[in-house]
DNA sequence: TATCCAAGGTAAGTT
DNA sequence: AACTTACCTTGGATA
């Protein structure tokens, strides 16, 4: 086990861990103590948080930020996945090809317990590079947004692994962020293949091929319902080579948004999720029912009927780092907040 | 305790 | 293209 250490307090605009992974952005981490994410410590408390990534997802370059410097994403998980497939020796112990990580804020710092140097990986991973001085800046100044900055002060966007996110997202039509977390559980301990680490046993996402020779009625018995076959037939469509999400990361934004439609239970929204919480799109605003009410209360201005064009007009309004606004303010209505 | 409803939408079928 | 409707499941609200 390596462990390390890295200090917050030249981050511009701060970290906040608890909020960063709580957000509902993401579905790859979970608490160490196992609990779900609301039923537990108040905001601030110190707890350990895990995720399990593939080998690679950073081919050691990665500490970027924004659209124009964006990793290609593709390029790194796809690497990542040959590299695995030709090292038949699986390296050191079971589940070779994977790292698991460990996290906590505490002392102004984050500390990390992993299975490999984590600093490049949470650097990238958590959008710790991300100017969120500049970011909050540049944001439009609404009275709405500016408690959301306040609350969850040091919030930031993920970038998720892309597989992983394609799946959680398409499992979140119409699902509650707590259900969406058990699922993706659900999906690992089932499907992900097992990481030793510390010993304790961890679970890794599945890959394509995994879920892609899971049955539909293996999927339902999980409880994902009606996406169970939206789940089979994209996790087909990237086993087979046809198509992978990390494709996604080297388009422009729009072209972008159609290409990751092609996935079976990827709309409009979805799509914006998976450019937001994991290709780097920081300008994508996925348009889910808190989003829309609160256009409708505070941007009435930008509700124009068709999902692309509301979308251009909130992009507009929301600026350059529409994305981060739109994370901000689903975090805070979600938790209450108006 | 029983019933109802909505949850970070999308696909498929009609006008 | 715009508009309807069906879709699994379940935690939480309501009676």
């Amino acid at each position: 086990m390596e462990t390390g250490t890295i200090v917050l307090d030249d981050l511009s605009g701060g970290f906040d861990l608890q909020a960063t992974l709580e957000s509902g952005q993401t579905y790859q981490w979970e608490r160490a103590d196992g609990r779900a994410y609301e039923e537990g410590i108040a905001h601030g408390g110190e707890q350990w948080y895990a995720t399990v990534v593939p080998t690679g997802v950073l081919d050691g370059e990665a500490t970027r930020m924004g659209r124009m410097e964006r990793e290609p994403a593709a390029s790194i998980e796809s690497r990542s996945r040959e590299s695995s497939d030709d090292d038949p020796s699986g390296g050191d112990e079971s589940g070779g090809g994977y790292e698991v990580i460990r996290a906590r804020q505490l002392d102004g710092a984050l500390q990390w317990e992993a299975t490999t140097d984590a600093t490049p990986y949470l650097r990238y991973l958590l959008g710790l590079d991300d100017d969120l001085e500049a970011i909050v800046d540049r944001g439009p100044a609404d009275p709405l947004l500016e408690r959301a900055y306040e609350r969850y002060a040091g919030l930031r966007i993920v970038r998720d692994p892309p597989f992983p996110t394609l799946i959680s997202f398409i499992c979140s039509a119409q699902m509650r962020v707590l259900r969406i977390h058990r699922m993706q559980r659900r999906l690992a301990q089932e499907f992900g293949e097992e990481v030793e680490f510390d010993g304790r046993t961890y679970h890794a996402f599945p890959t394509p091929e995994g879920l892609a020779s899971a049955s539909e009625s293996e999927l339902r018995e999980l409880s994902l319902g009606y996406r169970a076959p939206y789940v089979k037939r994209s996790a087909e469509l990237v086993a087979e080579g046809s198509a992978h999400p990390a494709e996604a990361g080297e388009m422009d934004f729009e072209d972008a948004r159609e290409y990751l439609k092609q996935f079976v239970g990827v709309g409009n929204k979805v799509a914006d999720c998976v450019l937001l919480f994991s290709l780097g799109y920081l300008e994508a605003v996925p348009l889910d029912t808190w989003i829309q009410t609160a256009i409708a209360e505070h941007y009435p201005d930008c509700e124009k009927g068709s999902y692309a064009a509301t979308s251009r007009a909130i992009r507009e309004a929301f600026g350059e780092y529409a994305g981060y606004v739109q994370t901000y303010v689903f975090y805070y209505l979600r938790t209450g907040g108006e």
